[in-house]
DNA sequence: GCCAACGTTGGC
DNA sequence: GCCAACGTTGGC
């Protein structure tokens, strides 16, 4: 199967496309997915998918690079860790409902792309971006990406 | 900081 | 299984 593309948020407060491109070939763990949809699209992503890295909350709410995944989903230990923030008492070692997938950098664009803009553009009109506003993680389409990439 | 959208929880 | 209450996300 060829490789797919996937849009990820992230608050740049928290963790951004820099502090991604600080983690190096090891990458991240991408954690606190704490939704559903968003962990069911998580366990879909394979070795070498291609995603986009979204700033969220933040002035000017854009897509600003790419990175990619370097290990498919697994168990969220944060989940079954009390001290952590991700902590979930409805999971357990056995039965854990959250999954994590590592990402690492790729590449930071010249000029993000905002979604002040994405909102213009007919070809982007069906993202769940723009569809479906909170969600975290989301699908995106071959097609989406090659006019994307022509806006950054 | 406001508020719309919407996912989750829990009583019944 | 319905649905009200509540919490969170995230654009503006």
């Amino acid at each position: 199967m060829t490789s797919q593309y996937w849009l990820l948020k992230t608050e740049p407060n928290e963790f951004s496309i820099d502090d991604l491109k600080a983690k190096g070939s090891n990458g991240e763990p991408w954690d606190g997915i704490r939704n559903y949809q968003a962990r069911n699209f998580m366990r879909e992503m394979a070795m070498g998918d291609t995603v986009l890295i979204y700033h969220s909350a933040c002035a000017v709410p854009a897509i600003v690079g790419e990175g990619k995944i370097i290990k498919t989903a697994y168990d969220d230990h944060f989940a079954l860790d009390p001290k952590s923030k991700y902590f979930d008492e409805k999971s357990s070692a056995d039965k854990n409902r959250w999954s994590l997938v590592d990402v690492a950098f790729v590449e930071k664009w010249q000029k993000p792309v905002p979604l002040s803009t994405i909102k213009t553009v007919k070809a982007l009109s069906e993202m769940k971006l723009v569809k479906q506003s909170r969600l975290s993680v989301s699908p995106v389409t071959a097609d989406e990406y090659e006019v994307l990439i022509t806006l950054k």
